[in-house]
DNA sequence: AATGAATGAGTGTTCATTCAT
DNA sequence: AATGAATGAACACTCATTCAT
């Protein structure tokens, strides 16, 4: 058992943490193992102690971050039983979380792009994560039959995509309000395209 | 009055379409002028005579994807009179077009995100376009009493963001016919939505 | 003969002017032929029209300045009778003129530092100038039984030597007042080590 | 503890010690990190761990070079106990020190107008100190009615100025003898100056 | 477990100079 | 007489990564 002022943290989260917020703050590419390092008060060299590269501190970033997003999603969903509710309870908490990170993600399209396998795994596995959720909303909703829908894989993934773009930055330049209107209203346009009548 | 192979050739235009394929290819950053001289066929400083910097070059590789995408978009909706048909055209030309450009889109991003104020205007104008191009849809048929719109701002705005998601990349892992299908899943859906009945 | 409204202004000088204020300010080294192209209204391959390079321009920059210096110590020193005030008004126009020019100087010493033999020749040449005028005061002086001299050659170059401090930049960090004291006072004390008693 | 042939051996040192040289020789601005890389054994990126930038090697090049001057003049006065002598003394250590080294004043100068505040100052500093010993030696000579000088401070600033004139380069032409003996007759001319009768 | 030292491989940018016209 | 276009050769500086300790 460790003793001493550090007992019990682990210097991986430690790191990851701080690498965390300044990939959020300048992206990949602009942040340096320098950066990291003084962020997590770490010699420089002692990250590769612990990561192989900076691109494997980036991965377990984004590991770190799809777990919490997961969990947060999840859970807000689950507390609601109308479907109706379940897909604005989804929408909603990813809205929420996307407006206070959506700087995060130029970071992981970038590196997505360079055709990181890791990288377009756990993306790949995230949005199917969603689309499947979806599916269960819509299906619970055709089940009770409150949804009109015949395609349920086309149509998941169709509004997977269209939620995706909830996710832009420049929603940033729109205020709270204005966010949150924009987003009822495209929800109430996607529930009645998808309810009975 | 030039004479020779070279007439009429305008070495900006080569320069920025040389630019243009790579910067889709590696993004702004792993982009380097080297590259860019290499693929225009001109000296490195030759660059430097035509462009102030690298993020000049990148600019006018912006600015001239935008006026096509412009004019791709405006035809294909000009050309159709039905609001619905209007709206299905929009959408369409939008996805051809971003599925064979979505790679272009990190450097924009990455770019936008290194709040580069020309970008940003360049990108917020383009959004404003696309909006009111989609309000104008809209107007039109609810004023031949097709839709069933209130705000028509926050729904262009609505509708906006969710086209937006259409740009992902991730949509290029579906083979082009799911593609299509989700697109037209989604465009039902919101047809639906703004409809009247 | 030359007609229209430039008629009558040679381009070198209009380059050398133009090029003098910049070395003045920036020192040759700082200096690119693009600024000079630009203050004298010229291409920049215009200036290889005229000059071989750009040292080529700065030693005709040179010689303008040198033959400018000679010419306002010259007058000052005519103007006078008596041996003690030609010196002072040498010291003092000499001392004035470096006032206002000492920038310009920084240029001189740096190339002369790259060996360019030209400098060397016309800085020499204007060392033994100013010399040799000390010598011709010293020698006047000697002979109506006022200074006491014996090496003439010797005390010239002493003397000029010392002199050479007052074209320090750093004199300018003195007010103008102070300047002129210190230069007085050394006037003085030199004078004195030259004179009977 | 470290052991092996570098034991002891300080690389901040060794490479300003290079770089003393090459400035000396080359200059400031014609001095590469290149050089000094070569000239120090070490990859260039090595000076970047020890220096922030080239200006930053300079820097310390200058505090090293001022440091000795000051010790070499310092203790050649001291040695010294009339004030004739002493002044001897100051002047002829300043003289051999500059005969020796007055290349490498370029880069000083050269840096001194691009208005580099350390430089600046360190040489203001300098010049101070240089000032304040005038002011010593002459102020002892007054009180044992050796001197006649009235204004003490403005004396040593303008004997401070001529004795500037000797650290001018253009002294190397003239043989050692030569420069010898006109620094001399200088001294003596100032000598005369300041003394009674 | 942790790190100070060291470095290779770039990268964007500058600028004097050339040359065809 | 004058210049637009083009370029080669540098150069300061960055950064992920390695390794001995």
């Amino acid at each position: 058992m460790k003793t001493g002022m550090d007992e019990g943290v682990d210097p991986r989260q430690v790191i990851i943490i701080a690498a965390k917020g300044l990939f959020a703050r300048f992206g990949l590419g602009k942040t340096t193992m320098e950066d990291i390092a003084r962020a997590s008060n770490k010699a420089k060299s002692t990250l590769y102690y612990y990561f192989k590269s900076k691109e494997d501190v980036f991965t377990h970033v984004i590991m770190l971050e799809v777990a919490g997003l997961k969990a947060a999603i999840g859970s807000a969903v689950r507390r609601e039983e109308d479907p109706c509710e379940k897909f604005r309870a989804f929408v909603r908490s990813r809205m929420t979380y996307f407006a206070k990170k959506s700087d995060q993600y130029i970071s992981i399209r970038e590196e997505y792009h360079r055709n990181h396998a890791f990288i377009k795994d756990v993306l790949a596995d995230y949005s199917q994560w969603e689309i499947a959720l979806i599916r269960g909303i819509l299906m619970v909703g055709v089940e009770k039959g409150m949804f009109d829908v015949t395609d349920l894989t086309g149509s998941s993934r169709g509004i997977f995509y269209a939620l995706k773009g909830l996710e832009y930055p420049w929603l940033e330049e729109l205020s709270k309000e204005e966010q949150g209107q924009s987003t009822d209203i495209l929800l109430g346009i996607i529930l009645k395209g998808v309810s009975r009548h």
